[in-house]
DNA sequence: CATGAATGAGCTTTCATTCAT
DNA sequence: GATGAATGAAAGCTCATTCAT
């Protein structure tokens, strides 16, 4: 045995990560059905066989796409946000400055936005979603302050995170779209 | 001749709509890929072959949905509006409330809503459609009236249309949604 | 009823036969598998259904078409001619006259002779058709009377019969081909 | 890479070749129609999908193997020959022999005859082709010679590899059929 | 481990046949 | 009787998956 235990592993880890990370463009561009493995395979730069040494099946591939891609950095942020003991309205701002400038440069960003969403799509209750809920509660501080309007905090919330979702397709999809400003998603909870 | 040739035209063009219709559905659910001839005959009840009766493959009539799934009338309706002597944000008012009224009880609305956007997204100038460019000069006139804030125009239509994407979306994926409000498509474009 | 039953009978009969004549020449230049029933009854000026009032199946149509295609007039000709007191040569010379004419000017009887060929091809007994024995009978005569080569007599009648099968083929088939000559015939028996 | 370049070359040649020697017979005897790839497939005893990746559809395999079906080395033997000081009815003597003894046991040539056959009776030009050329020439050369009947030397040609197409339908085709004898060739064209 | 040729289940498409008019 | 739109069984074709190398 050439390598140690601990390189063969992470070996394996890596090619994992780099099948996910290259596969989670395609499937969030073109869905399901429309991905073909031999095109992820050729895209990737490996072999078709080799997709199956590390994932059942396509299925399990598109499934662990979709499960891997979770928002628990922003989910933890906005937690840590709300702790602190600043005005709603910052709070918010801080959020949308973080998340326009991931919308202008990160790519993979968006492709989690995107299946991320579309995953909570199909669920019968979206809105229990941990996102949801935390922005809810920035958004109720917002409203005893006075800062943010009077509408129900989870309908504002989805309204907040739609416009989110909304312009990660748009990178994903679209040519020649300008950026989204930060001012765009702040007015969208703003009195 | 058993049938009077007009009938006969009349049948055949009534079938293909039938086909256009119950079909758009599918595809604005599913894409191309995930759209099985099989399934979209048994659904709309007529045997497999009778869609070749009337296109030539699945991806004629892929094409056929996306391209017929125009906004004309939207546009047409706009466009009378802007030629009326009233005040921009009395505009944008009566197009909002139309447009949440057939967000909430027009499922094909929303089919056409989705497809159109989405082919518009592949456009290399997706601003250059009618529908921008029409909202685009109602939102001016009411940006010199002052009642609406100042930015780009386009910019301004773009998120419009891209929140009434977002609902139509939801109409189709999402369970337990709730309704659009017209005054937060109202307060994306007002001061 | 405003026609009486013989004139019914006779149009049926009439159009029975129409379908059998322009099926043929199809059939015998495509086959049974590149013809389309569709293409047929457009060729023959019909709907595809009424095909169906005369036979009972594709499979059937084509039967019949094989087998109707029969060289009846042709044996009893030669028949004929062979109980004439006159020389074998002679005969032979009857016998291809007419058959380089037909060839010439006949595309029924182009198309009777390529399907019929076919139809002996599969049998395991193809010598044993009347039209072989009739001009083997002739062969020989002329064998005795010193004028005709020395070899089976079957053999010589299969590349008579055969060279005027491939001049019929040449005739649906080919384009600017010649006529074939009596002597070309004729000089195959003959010393 | 388990297996070396040239290796991987080679088997895909090795493949396409068999695909198209074992495709070959099924299209000369029954036609593009009725060959089924399925069929193909259990006869050459691979998958069905397999022959879709050395070819694009049915229609491509059909149109290589009629293609393909040349007979360039018949070609050069007669150049050659037609190159010696002999008489010519040596040299027709000698093609005669070949020809037979092909039609005799190899049902690859029979094959080749009727596909290219087939495949010059559908050109507007079928005298153009070298085989009928060549021959040609060497029949003219038996005319100087007086040992070949006065007839247009590409009508003779004609009707000499016309019965060696029948011959090779024959052997396809039929059952119980006699060897051709070369004299027989050898007495369409000579006095 | 990595590969890509081979496979065949399941899709798209065709076309002989039926049947309402 | 005649028609041609509709049908669905059977054909062509694709692509996720396997496996020898």
């Amino acid at each position: 045995m050439p390598k140690s235990k601990e390189q063969c592993e992470k070996m394996r880890d890596d090619m994992r990560s780099k099948i996910l990370k290259e596969s989670s463009m395609y499937f969030a561009r073109n869905g399901f059905g429309d991905t073909k493995i031999s095109d992820l395979a050729k895209h990737i730069g490996i072999g078709q066989g080799t997709i199956y040494l590390y994932f059942k099946s396509k299925e399990e591939l598109f499934e662990e796409i979709r499960f891997t891609a979770d928002n628990k950095d922003e989910i933890k942020k906005i937690k840590l946000l709300n702790k602190m003991p600043i005005p709603a309205k910052v709070k918010i701002d801080k959020i949308s400055e973080e998340v326009c400038k991931h919308l202008a440069d990160d790519e993979e960003y968006c492709v989690r936005i995107t299946l991320q969403t579309q995953l909570l799509l199909e669920r019968e209750d979206m809105y229990a979603d941990d996102l949801y809920k935390e922005l809810a509660k920035t958004i109720k501080q917002g409203q005893k302050e006075g800062s943010i309007i009077k509408k129900d905090a989870l309908y504002l919330a989805d309204l907040y995170w739609g416009n989110v979702y909304l312009y990660a397709l748009k990178r994903l999809f679209a040519k020649n779209i300008g950026a989204l400003e930060k001012e765009t998603l702040n007015r969208l909870l703003e009195k």
